[in-house]
DNA sequence: CGTTCAACCTGGGCGC
DNA sequence: TGCGCCCAGGTTGAAC
């Protein structure tokens, strides 16, 4: 589920934390099957109780958890991962089962104890705690490429401009550019007017303009509508209210549906084994001067 | 290099 | 009611 725009919610969400004292951490036992986490849980556990927690920070889709070691040793990190359906909850959890890990602050002058939880549905979800070493080859820029807020059209091109990939498959690379995940790819896509099937290579220099900055626009926008709230289920804000983005999807989740621009019918294709939403009137191959036909891979031959 | 598939999990929704 | 199937915001690794 949470794509930039919900981890980013997320994360002020518990911003609170920075300065608070790790009075107690658990890794419950649900009546489902843990979720990963590593090092041992109680390895995790013993290292983090009586620290506190320096920053919250967002790498991309992922939480990272600045912690100073109690001994005053080397900061550590705690960095969580969601994947599909992970979320930290303030509030009560969705259900008690699917807790993952329990926070317990320490109370503090202007402060009482609190609790946090990381609550993970699917449990796709990942826990580690690493050392500054750790965190560089888990999120070192050979893993994650610039934040989808500052991406720039250049960033795109010097990674993307080459590659045969279909740009939406491309944009969920996160070595490109981190925090697209499948809503914002088809978001950003038909705001910027793109087939999401087009080669990245055969994008000229005005539709990786477009693309950039529809990127930066999406999912700023999408952030101050504090994420996509879908359905009813997973994910909501850190103290249980969903976002608001989702009223102005165009694409996503409108098979069928009338689009904005023209009124035609929303398609849904797949593309990497995922669902790809848009709208083959209003987004074209750049370059390409007439609305493309609904795909018919015939005529190809003759140009 | 790029695509496809399976896997990791739980649960909702649909057709029969 | 129940069963089987498809779907879901993500990521990884193996096979072709």
């Amino acid at each position: 589920m949470p794509e930039l725009p919900e981890v980013e919610t997320m994360r002020r969400g518990i911003g609170f934390l920075v300065g608070r004292r790790i009075a107690r951490a658990e890794f419950p036992r649900g009546s489902v099957r843990p979720i990963l986490v590593e090092p041992r849980p109680a390895t995790v556990i013993r290292k983090i109780v009586g620290a506190t927690i320096e920053r919250v920070d967002r790498r991309g889709k992922r939480i990272l958890i600045g912690i100073a070691t109690a001994a005053g040793g080397p900061r550590c990190w705690l960095v969580v991962e969601p994947r599909m359906t992970g979320r930290f909850v303030t509030t009560a959890p969705p259900t008690p089962g699917h807790v993952r890990l329990v926070l317990g602050l320490a109370a503090r002058p202007g402060a009482a104890a609190a609790t946090v939880m990381f609550w993970d549905l699917r449990g796709l979800g990942t826990i580690r705690l690493v050392d500054d070493c750790g965190l560089e080859r888990l999120c070192g820029p050979e893993k994650l490429g610039p934040d989808g807020l500052t991406v720039t059209a250049a960033d795109l091109v010097a990674c993307l401009g080459g590659s045969r990939r279909a740009v939406k498959v491309a944009l969920l690379d996160q070595r490109a550019v981190a925090g697209i995940g499948n809503i914002y790819a088809a978001e950003i896509l038909f705001r910027a007017g793109i087939d999401p099937r087009s080669p990245c290579r055969r994008l000229g220099a005005a539709a990786w303009d477009r693309i950039a900055a529809e990127t930066r626009r999406v999912l700023a926008a999408a952030v101050r509508c504090e994420g996509s709230s879908i359905g009813d289920e997973t994910y909501k804000t850190a103290d249980d209210r969903p976002g608001r983005f989702q009223r102005q999807h165009r694409v996503y989740g409108r098979t069928g549906e009338a689009c904005t621009g023209c009124g035609g019918a929303v398609q849904r294709i797949v593309q990497a084994q995922r669902s790809t939403f848009f709208c083959p009137h209003c987004q074209r191959h750049p370059g390409c001067g007439r609305p493309r036909r609904p795909q018919l891979p015939a005529t190809r031959r003759m140009a």
